[in-house]
Order: C-alpha cells, then structure tokens, then sequence
DNA sequence: AATGAATGAGCCTTCATTCAT
DNA sequence: GATGAATGAAGGCTCATTCAT
C-alpha cells in the first residue's frame, strides 16, 4: 500500500514501450491506461500491456491474477486519487455555495488536467461494476455519498438547501458537469475546454439545489 | 419504405428464439437488442443474434456490412424513435418551465419505458462514434442541440433565462436526469425509479436556467 | 461466337463500376479482369465482379455457371487472342532467324501492350488446369506446340537447327523471353521495359537452337 | 540458433499428423509444405496446417504471426537451401561453360530431387512479394543475380562472352530450365522429367551466351 | 518473481452458390 | 435474361489464461 505512487499520465503516447520505473506493478498499470487511451477499452489486451511495458504474460498474472484484475486495480487506484482531491477541497470550503463550487470545479479542474484518467473511470466503471470487485466499488460510492450527505446535512437544517431527497442530490451537483465533461471527452474536437464554464457550471449547481 | 416500425422490446429474454416477423431486417435488429438487454454489448456477436432470430450469419452482412452497421443502424432507429418523442413534446409547450420540464420528463419517462433501449444507447455511443458513421452521429447530435436551443432562444431573448452560454445549456437542463437515470440502469438493485423524482429532476433543471 | 469482340484492357482502374457496353457478357469479363489488375486472382470474386459491372449475382450465374467459369472464359478469351497474333506473324516468317524472332517478339510485344492480360493468363493456368476445362486447356497447348513444330520441323531437316529433342524445344525459344517478362511483370518497379532487350532476347533464342 | 536444419519433403504425404520433432518451430513449417503438396497454396490453411502437426492455432501464431508468416518463412528456407546449393556448384566452376552447366543443372537436379520445394517456391513468390517481407525478397534477388554476375563479369572482360546487358543474362541463362521444370511440375502428366533434357539444357543455355 | 510457449474457444468476415420472383 | 435475398461452410485471427522452467 505504501508503493502505489503518483500515477503519472500515459504521457508518452507514441504506442512503444515506456523505459520501466523499477515498479512492475506500477509499470503495468501505467501501460494498462496507455494502451486504453490509444485505442479504447478494447485495446486493453494482456498482449497489448505486455508490448507497452515489456513484463511477460506471466509476470501480469503474477501480480494481478486477469485481465479484469488489472483494469480494476487501475479504476480504484485512479478513483482513489480523483476522490481524495475533490474530498479534501471540500473540507475546507466553509458554505454551500463553496461547497458546491469546490465538488464541481474540483471534479472539473481533475478532467481537464487528466483527461485521459478521466475517460478510463467513465468506461471502466461498468467493467469493474460486473465482476468480483464490485462490492468494494458499490461501497466505495456509498461512502462518496454519505460524505458528501454529511457535509450538506447541517445547511439543510440550516434551511440553506432545498428539501431534495439525498438520492437525488450528488446528480443535481454533479450531473451538469458530468455532462459537459463526458460530451468534452468524447468529442475529439468541436467543444470548448470546461475551463470556459467553470463558473457558469458551478452556479447553475449551486441554483439547482439552493432553497 | 414506410416501414422500420416501432421496435417492441426484447420482452421474451429467454434467450432463444423469437417467431419472425416477416422483415428480416427487423427481426435482426430486435435480436441485437435482446442480446444486448442480456449480456450487455459483448454479448451482441453475430453469432449469437443469428441463433436467436434465424437468419443466416450471411444474411445479416447482407443486410448490414458489418456487425458494427447492425450496431449502428440499431442506435440511430433508437435515437430516432427517442428523439422524435421529446421534441414532439417540446413543440406543444408554450412557456420555459413547461418546455424544460416536457424535456425532462419526456427523457425520463422514456428511460422508465425502455430500460434495454435506453441502456444501449448509452452503450452504443462511443462505438457508432468510433466507426463510419461517426458523422451521421455529429451531425443527428448537433441538429438535435440546435432544435433546443432555437426553441428556448425567444425566451431568452425575452429575459426568461439566465445569460448562458448556448454550449452548456444542454448539460444544465439534461444532465441531473441524465444523471440519475444512468445510475438507476446500471445499478440492478438499490436505487428507487426515477419516477419517484419527476418533479425534483424537472424543477432543478428549471432552476439552474431560470434568470 | 461472333460476339466477344476485342477485349478494351482494364483502363479505367479506378476500381468503380465501369459504363456497361450493352452486352453483358463482355462486361462481366472485363470487370473480371479490372479486379484481377488491382488485386491480383484473389481479389476476383463473384462480389468484387458485380460490385464493378453493375451486373447481378444472378447474372453472372447464368451467363458462366460459376466463379471458375468466369475465370476460364476470360482465360480462353485471352490465349485465343494471344496466339492468333503470334501464329499470324509466325506465318509471314521465311526462315528461321525470322521465325524465331517472329515467336519472341511476336510474344514480347503482346505483354508490353497488354500487361494486365498477360499477369493473367500466367496467374489463370493453373486455375483453369485445375478444373472441368482441363482439358480444353491440354488441347490447346498441344495444339500449339505441333503448330510450332510443324513451322519448325522443314528447315530442321535442312540442318539450319541443331538437333533438338522437340519436348524442349518451345522452353528453349520461349523460355528466356517469358523468364523476362515474367519478372518485369511481377516487379513492379525497377527492371527496365522488355522493349529495351526486344534483339538481345531474339537474338539469344535464335542461337539458342541454331545448328 | 544453429537449428533449422535441412527440411525433409513432405514424405509421408498420407494426410494425417507426422510425429513431432521437439521443434514447434519446424513441426508446423514441415506440415505448411505437406499440406502444399497435397492440395496446392490454397490448402494451406492455419487448420490444415493445426491438424497435421498437432500444434494449436495460438502455437501458430505465436511462432509466426500470420498465415503469411508461415508461408513466408517457409520461403525464405527453402529459398536459402537452394541457393546455397547452386551458389556453392557455381564457386567450384572454373571457366565459362562450367559456370553455366553448374547453374542450369544445378538447378535442374535440385528440382527434380525437391519437386514439393520447387513447386513452393514457384507459387509462393508473389504471395511472399505481396506481403511485408517483399523487400526482403527484393534484397535476396538482387544479391544472387550480384553474385551471378560478379563470377561472369572477368569471362566477359575476356571476350567469351558475348555482350549481354547484364539485366538478361539470368534470363538467357536461367530461362530455358525454368520453362521446362515449371512446365514439368505442373504437368502431372506427359512430360518427361528434366533429367532426360539435363545436356541439351545446359548447353543452350552456353549457346545463348557465348561470344 | 519472472518468463514465454502453448492452449483452444470464440469472433468477425468472406465467399461461392442457390432460388423464388 | 435478370435480380438480390438467403445460405452456411470455411477461414484467419485474437485473446485470456495456464504452466513448466
């Protein structure tokens, strides 16, 4: 657990091998999100991984145990990541407005600066969502909720919130711009970086659920 | 010509067969989209439609190319079909909140009606995007946003709306729903109906655009 | 038989469909060989065929019984051609150097006007050899070969040719210049034009088998 | 690495496996060329090839890549074997008419005591020269006509040959024989082998390009 | 920990051919 | 004569996974 270092961006994306780090685990995961940049979801291969990082097949089983081992160790590592970002600036905002801003602008400020991590959580999800690690992926998401309910709960006693069922809060916070910033990422060209919006994202958040 | 019906649902999801209908063309698609309503889109192999609508693996190239042109001639009937709905509902409104609320709940209300549908088209995007009738998509997706933004234009000029940029408009007003509603499909169990949120997604949509 | 007029070479390479020329048959003959060009024999299929003549499936069933059939049609149609021409200029020679030069250039000029048709006809044979026309094919080349020893047969009893058993013989006159062109066929670059080598290759075969 | 050694033929030519030899490697190559053999190229398909030496599809692949990289190979060994054994007759040879009796008859033996090889190599060329190692083909001819010439070249400067563009000379020399081994080895019928015509070629062939 | 040969199910696609209209 | 939908065998190839070294 002490390992797991900063995962730096598939940034070499030339489609050849990577010079390794001395972390096979690490390298694998790195190749992992190279390959699945380059070329999809489907193009996470054992082969392709093997090509990029220059492990042997067996070396990937090793530390993973399959295929789906390694795109999910890769989806909670980054999710873990995402989340402790976003978590932390919330903690230090002070009202919901701030609030608001720090969970839409945090999400959207991460995106822009990772867009490739951000496409591999979007696509992942339902993999991992499908096979034995999903418990921990349902709890995990459980917990996201609860910390971001626990956050408003006060200003909803406060009368600063409308009354919205809890079930419905985090797509009222987070729908818009998730929404931007999937169509963002799946259009290779045409629209304009979520930077543009920062604040027109973040005050429409913060309207849809002011009282 | 004037066929290409409505597509009944993939109701007998018992994995075998389905009676013929007369046009093969038809009867392939709907057994695409059983097979997907089944195994998610991994499970739409051309083999596994040619078991259970009967036709010969041969027919269906000669009635689709390819077995991503079965794909994507069921994305866009589907899109089609979706579309046609929400905006026939969105010309009979006649003030914003109306129209807003008409495209949210005419989405979800769709999504409620046709989970497998709705699923694929999430599903679907990112292939039909990546293939040869990538621009068909464009193309169907910018009329779309131009069909929305010329009907709320008048009221906005009129001082109904926030001052927001025409690119995010479609992400404040559909995003929460969407949202929601791809939680709701992805996750089999835990989350109530988006019914039960009609009103919460619809008002919320109109707050966040509301002057 | 009074039909098939002259074969026009596959010209317009473009690899779409070509005007048809009202008779259907020599369409599909020479869509034929227009595949053949741009993609060697295997490119030749029943569906390469149509796609380029306009003709249908079942056109082409009825017009040739099968893929082979096509094959061999345009195969017989080429070798008539081809010896017709060089048996006529072999028919006009006086002596032997002039027959010899007669057969090899007769031949060597053939394939620099008509590359396509010769790529053919060498690629074909052993198609045709395979199937139902056998035969027709072994007939002819014997057919040829006694034509051609029969021109040969006076002047060797006059002793102007050495004493040549006549199973070798053809491979002697013809064998260097096919050799050749053969290659310059095959290359696509590099080897200079058969034009160039016309007397050297004439040349050689006449003293080749001279006395 | 010293492996690869001599291929036998495709002795037992019954159809079914051969016993392994311990190398995967020459195990699938020798049962490429049986299956060449019994039912020309088109018969060599990855599951004929699978069935005769027992080795799995995955196997295959994993040694050579593609159906064209066994087919290549096997080319490129065959090539070199042959090679060797002419190019080594040719180095013995001291004066002209020597040189040329080593190529021919060289060739010729190697033919007639290699039949399943020869035929190979005749029909694998344009496969092999249409594929990604054509350049490797290229690079080989022009070494072995190099070399041809290079031993030529001080017989020329002498006078006892006669002034032939060097891009003829491997067809003058070469041509007759090839004509007559490739005609033979089509023929399952009629012609008499090449041995019988051993004299008569070789010393056309001296004919064709002495001064 | 690492290696890489081997496995074999399964996938997409092509193709010659038939036949009812 | 012509059409084109339908057929189904066959082919090349990918891929996750195992295992002996």
């Amino acid at each position: 657990m002490a390992s797991r270092k900063s995962i730096t961006d598939a940034t070499a994306a030339s489609g050849t091998a990577e010079q390794p780090s001395g972390d096979r685990r690490q390298d694998i995961l790195n190749a992992a999100l190279a390959c699945f940049a380059e070329g999809g979801m489907e193009a996470v291969s054992i082969e392709m991984v093997r090509q990029r990082c220059g492990a042997s097949v067996g070396s990937i089983y090793h530390h993973f145990g399959s295929k789906e081992g390694v795109i999910a160790a890769l989806f909670f590592d980054i999710l873990a990541e995402q989340s402790q970002g976003v978590q932390s600036q919330l903690a230090k905002s002070k009202d919901v407005p701030a609030g608001v801003k720090a969970l839409v602008m945090g999400y959207l400020d991460w995106v822009v600066a990772h867009p490739d991590r951000a496409r591999f959580l979007f696509q992942a999800r339902s993999v991992v969502a499908g096979g034995p690690r999903a418990q921990e992926l349902a709890a995990h998401a459980r917990e996201r909720n609860l910390a971001l309910l626990a956050w408003f709960e006060p200003h909803r006693r406060a009368g600063v919130l409308a009354d919205i069922p809890c079930e419905v809060m985090p797509s009222l916070v987070m729908g818009p711009v998730q929404s931007y910033c999937r169509a963002w990422l799946a259009g290779s060209t045409g629209m304009p970086s979520p930077k543009k919006y920062r604040d027109t994202l973040a005050l429409a958040a913060w309207k849809a659920v002011a009282a």
